[in-house]
DNA sequence: GTCTATATCCAGATAGAC
DNA sequence: GTCTATCTGGATATAGAC
């Protein structure tokens, strides 16, 4: 590759930062339809066109943050999984983990509003359902083993670790949720709360 | 009132119930955005003119609907906090109502998006948001007074009530989302398990 | 009260110059 | 690679007939 195309490389790639980026915000908090083209030009400060030139479409756009966005929490669940650690540190690390993000990484849950509103609407590109629908799972049965391994070792309550698995994203999409309305003026709740559900004993 | 004129009430009072029903679905399942008064005028059966002839614009009718929402919710947890029972078993009867809800009624975790969207969003009518504004904290405050009734006689965690009004809600909310985005797939979890969270024990 | 037809506006997407 | 100008479709809202 020569200097030039490399220098070209660059720029392509930080531009589609720039847009993604904005373009995440965006759709987090407006959604998809209520948020224009425009919006996303003006807000990444490229011009309406060059948005075009690197995402075919709107919902192009929108598609590749939906697999951006399963992908890291899908990682980031499968990583948790690997650590040598007992199922209920592995919770209490994920819940520690989960509220610190909503908390100080914006960005944590506007990923988390992409999937959610995107699952739940008809009115979203087929492509980016798709792609919840096939890959959404794996972080909950992630988290559903480890329940069951925490009920072998005798730490976590004994209710159906499918169940306590979608109570778990449940309760961590409404905490996002309500961090979002409420911004600077929401403050997480104690995590000692939330692993009550889950713990034998804190 | 006249024979004529008592007609044309029950008339337009019918008309404008199909009509809330239809958007209330709309609404809730795709966003205010993603909603074409087509859309509404088609599913209730009711031409686009008409629409218009009960509600001045989209958003007046999507305002109308979310004030609905939080008068329902309010009404409920009002009720709720006046019944002579203990704190325990306020709270095990809202976990149980909600649930049931969600599972029952689908125009219950209707209205719940309702709120949700419109709180997160800046793409909504203003005055939908100050609705929300000013009067959804008053569910918030009735759970709250109930966990520290609960805290005073001994059943309820000693936890900060306002976080763990937060949580109750946060919980809910999210289970709302799940049941609409897996429909009947989905089985609402134990209640024990949510339970777990704010009882010193079951 | 209800409908059909239509005006108007705005947002997604494209074309072409630099 | 980037911009400005523009086309086009579709959605909100209105007008007017019945």
């Amino acid at each position: 590759m020569s200097r030039n195309k490399e220098l070209n490389q660059i720029i392509k790639d930080e531009r589609r930062e720039q847009i993604l980026k904005a373009a995440l915000k965006l759709f987090a908090t407006k959604g998809l339809a209520a948020t224009r083209m425009s919006d996303i030009s003006a807000s990444s400060g490229i011009s309406q066109g060059l948005v075009y030139h690197y995402y075919s479409s709107k919902e192009a756009l929108f598609t590749n943050l939906v697999d951006t966005a399963i992908e890291k929490m899908n990682t980031a669940a499968v990583n948790l999984e690997k650590l040598p650690l007992s199922a209920k540190e592995k919770i209490v690390l994920a819940v520690d983990a989960l509220l610190k993000g909503f908390d100080e990484n914006a960005s944590t849950s506007d990923y988390y509003f992409l999937i959610t509103q995107t699952a739940l609407s008809d009115a979203f590109p087929q492509e980016a359902k798709d792609i919840i629908r096939s890959r959404n799972n794996i972080k909950y049965d992630v988290i559903a083993r480890i329940f069951k391994q925490g009920q072998e070792e005798g730490t976590i309550k004994k209710y159906l670790p499918g169940e306590m698995s979608t109570l778990f994203f449940s309760t961590m999409n409404g905490l996002a949720l309500n961090k979002a309305i409420h911004g600077a003026t929401f403050h997480m709740p104690d995590k000692n709360i939330i692993l009550g559900m889950f713990l034998k004993k804190l």
